[in-house]
RNA sequence: GGACGAUUAGCUCAGUUGGCUAGAGCGCUUCCUUGACAUGGAAGAGGUCACAGGUUCAAGUCCUGUAUCGUCCA
């Protein structure tokens, strides 16, 4: 059972729903409109918009339990998340606090750390002269406004003497102390660092060891505020930057300026600046955390590919309490209420006049985190949980697959999930990442109206190796187009069969090999599932369909068909390729008779032990003098439409090569096939050496060309004969190998101067 | 700075525990509209498996180091 459903994107819905009114000139901030009717504007917009991804999934044909899909604004779900919070705050995990958050000064809302994505930033370093003895280096000079202290390594001899000393702030003309604090690098600039509490979080946390006052400079919309003083109030954050650059230049404070190169937070979602903020947010202290590490390191939860499993490791070994408030309006409310002094947290409002709800909502991952058993009532969580598997992106690991986790074993005392599927991201040609702001994401509707859905299935199942991201140009659906083209194609061949051919029992030597190959093609295939390879899966079938069955064994059956065989191998095939082709498989099941009812309840293919193993191997000899009939009738540029003679001279299967004369005249379109184990070419006869036999074209020839291919073959197999012989005189090979190896050395050798020979007998006559 | 990937044919990539005479698709060359399929068929050219060491009878595969690219975390 596949569970779908969508969650509600909080930060990103709403801005771009604020972002279209404002286009429109319906708002211009959203406290235009306030909180009710935006939220009502928004799920309009859901309702408009917030189908697309389920639609692209039915347009695929992904199965999925669509009775089953959820939304977690839903009803049910959303009241899941509020007991969850409320749970959570009365066992003391969830707490609220004045603390330095990621403030997105666009989004105006705070973030949770891993919101925030670190870009090495090019910027400068600006030295400025706090005192005749203390100049300080900052990337940001417009937080000086807010410094409360200057701060050097306790030990430093240099400035030991200042400390406890009061310096006059530039520009504010404010004292502020020299304070000693380990953790200040004295090999950093100067030594000598600015303190500024409220707007860095180093500063910050050494501001709480020392006691120093949190002035806030700049607002949460990232303009200057008041503290910073009447000259800079109201400026934007880099306008103030410029600013105070310009008055410490004036006041000859200006040591110097250098180039410089450093991380800058940036907001994943509004992509600027991030801005460490003091504010009032509700934090959650995560629970079950030894637990699930555990988990995942035992192998309980199993990751596929295995190695996230570190990534996953380190962030869990290293938590912080998570964020989990927004100042944003759509998504679940914070069901906290204040009145005066008191706090009430509960599912609804307490009873009495005077309470306010909080404004803020929760982090959408504080949703979603619960959607593996939150979506499911109890009688579904019954039948279905622990679920098996979740297919999900390495990029959020974090974000959701770690979160999920710890809320599966918080909530139901059991892992969510068994296995995580990691998927390669799908990037564009260049390597980017698709996003809607580069523009080059192709629509997969586009791309299904091209290549129809089970091409772009089965082309993407192609090129999508585990754990590898994926180079996606449109050129690859083709391949999932053709194979699609060419399985409808052999349906229409066995189709036409029927009329003519009785069904009958596997009874010749291309039944009994094709059929081997399926054999093959099931383990192989159904190997390659279990370990969730599907590229591997999906090659080993696009190999055996293509190869086995349409090269090989259709154009067998052009001479003689067993359509008993054609079918059952067929039916099979649809049953294998349906995970990943589900609409033709579908068509073609019914229309080729297969079954009434749906593919979908049809048993997946079954090994069926089939004997004549010798007969396997046979037919591949045969199919080889095919091939080397082949290659004659090109070395020598024989008209296709010529037919011509072939002479066989076969060292063992003498007697079945004779039972396949009129395969072998089909096939080559011959006038006639011999098989002559004793037959000596007279003057010039092109010739191919296969491992079983030499195969002869009478008639046409070019001397000069034959020798040429001749001698080139002769080279070939020497080198291999010699690659060979040194392999086996090395005394330690043969004492230390698997004697299996060696053996093979040894049979192999063997074959290579039987054909050694052959050439050079036939180059001999050529003379 | 740390962790993890990647580096194999012109391009995009397979290659599971070492046994390889290194594969596929696309592209390229030659030929072919033969009753499943030109979204096709047949044949073919093309690679010192990033580099340097090491382990081993044997290394694309294991180990160490270097280089380049990428991702994540500080």
């Amino acid at each position: 059972m596949w569970l779908p459903g969508t969650d509600h994107a909080g930060i990103a819905t709403q801005t771009v729903v604020e972002k279209t009114l404002r286009k429109q000139g319906v708002i211009k901030h959203r406290d235009d409109l306030g909180r009710e009717k935006l939220v009502a504007k928004i799920w309009e917009w859901k309702e408009k918009h917030g189908g697309i991804i389920i639609q692209q999934l039915k347009k695929l044909g992904c199965s999925c339990d669509w009775s089953r899909e959820r939304f977690t604004m839903d009803d049910g779900y959303s009241r899941a998340v509020l007991e969850t919070f409320v749970d959570l705050y009365r066992k003391g995990y969830i707490y609220r606090g004045k603390r330095m958050v990621n403030w997105d000064p666009v989004g105006r809302t705070a973030l949770s750390d891993e919101e925030v994505i670190m870009t090495p930033t090019k910027g400068q370093l600006w030295h400025f002269r706090y005192s005749p003895e203390i100049v300080v280096a900052t990337t940001r000079p417009e937080t000086m406004l807010g410094d409360e202290a200057v701060a050097v390594h306790p030990d430093d001899p240099r400035y030991r003497h200042l400390v406890g000393k009061k310096i006059t702030l530039p520009l504010r003309n404010k004292e502020i102390p020299v304070i000693a604090d380990a953790a200040v690098d004295p090999k950093f600039g100067t030594g000598c660092v600015k303190v500024t509490p409220a707007h860095d979080v180093a500063d910050y946390e050494m501001a709480l060891r020392h006691k120093l006052p949190f002035t806030v400079v700049i607002g949460p919309d990232g303009s200057m505020t008041a503290e910073a003083g009447e000259d800079y109030e109201g400026l934007d954050r880099l306008e103030c930057r410029e600013a105070v650059v310009e008055a410490m230049t004036q006041a000859g404070l200006l040591v110097k300026v250098e180039d410089y190169e450093h991380n800058v937070g940036y907001s994943e979602r509004t992509n600027v600046p991030i801005e460490p903020y003091l504010s009032e947010q509700w934090f959650l202290k995560y629970p079950q955390v030894p637990r699930s590490t555990d988990a995942v390191e035992t192998g309980e939860i199993k990751f596929y590919p295995e190695r996230w499993q570190k990534t996953y490791t380190h962030w869990m070994k290293n938590i912080r309490d998570w964020c989990i408030s927004r100042q944003l309006w759509w998504g679940h409310r914070i069901p906290v209420w204040y009145r005066g002094d008191e706090v009430y947290c509960g599912l609804d409002a307490p009873a009495g006049d005077g309470w306010t709800q909080d404004t803020d909502v929760l982090d959408t991952w504080f949703s979603s985190w619960l959607w593996p058993f939150a979506t499911m009532d109890e009688a579904t969580r019954k039948k279905f949980y622990p679920t098996t598997d979740l297919v999900t992106g390495p990029d959020i690991i974090f974000f959701w697959v770690a979160r999920m986790i710890m809320a599966g074993y918080e909530y139901t005392d059991a892992k969510p999930f068994s296995n995580v599927y990691f998927t390669g991201i799908i990037r564009d040609a260049q390597g980017r990442k698709m996003s809607k702001s580069l523009g080059n994401s192709p629509d997969p509707l586009d791309l299904i109206a091209k290549y129809g859905a089970d091409g772009l299935r089965f082309g993407l199942m192609l090129i999508a190796p585990q754990g590898q991201d994926i180079l996606f140009d449109e050129k690859r659906c083709e391949v999932g187009r053709n194979f699609m083209n060419k399985l409808w194609n052999a349906a229409r061949f066995i189709q036409m069969q029927r009329a003519a051919n009785p069904s009958s029992r596997p009874n010749n030597a291309h039944d009994y090999r094709i059929l081997h190959e399926l054999n093959g093609a099931i383990i192989k295939a159904g190997a390659a599932l279990d370990e969730y390879r599907f590229n591997e899966a999906a090659k080993i079938l696009y190999d055996f369909v293509w190869g086995d069955f349409c090269d090989w064994y259709i154009e067998a059956s052009k001479v003689s068909s067993n359509i008993g065989v054609l079918d059952e191998v067929f039916s099979k095939i649809l049953r294998l390729l349906h995970p990943f082709a589900p609409f033709i498989t579908e068509e073609l099941w019914r229309g080729m008779g297969y079954g009434s009812d749906t593919i979908q309840f049809a048993a997946w293919p079954r090994v069926e032990a089939q004997g004549g193993m010798d007969i396997v191997m046979e037919t591949q000899a045969l199919y080889g003098l095919v091939t080397a009939g082949r290659q004659l009738r090109n070395d020598n540029a024989v008209d296709p439409k010529k037919k011509v003679q072939f002479v066989i001279k076969p060292g063992k299967y003498a007697d079945f090569f004779r039972s396949e004369i009129p395969f072998l005249t089909g096939i080559l379109n011959a006038e006639s096939v011999t098989i002559d184990p004793g037959y000596t070419p007279t003057g010039l006869t092109p010739s191919g050496v296969t491992n079983e036999a030499t195969v002869f074209l009478v008639g046409a020839v070019d001397p000069a060309a034959e020798k040429t291919k001749l001698t080139k073959q002769l080279a070939d197999v020497e080198k291999q004969i010699t690659g060979t012989e040194a392999k086996l005189a090395n005394e330690n090979f043969v004492s230390k190998a698997a004697p299996i190896a060696v053996q093979r050395e040894r049979d192999r050798l063997a074959q290579l101067r039987e054909q050694r020979d052959k050439i050079q007998a036939l180059l001999v006559k050529l003379v």
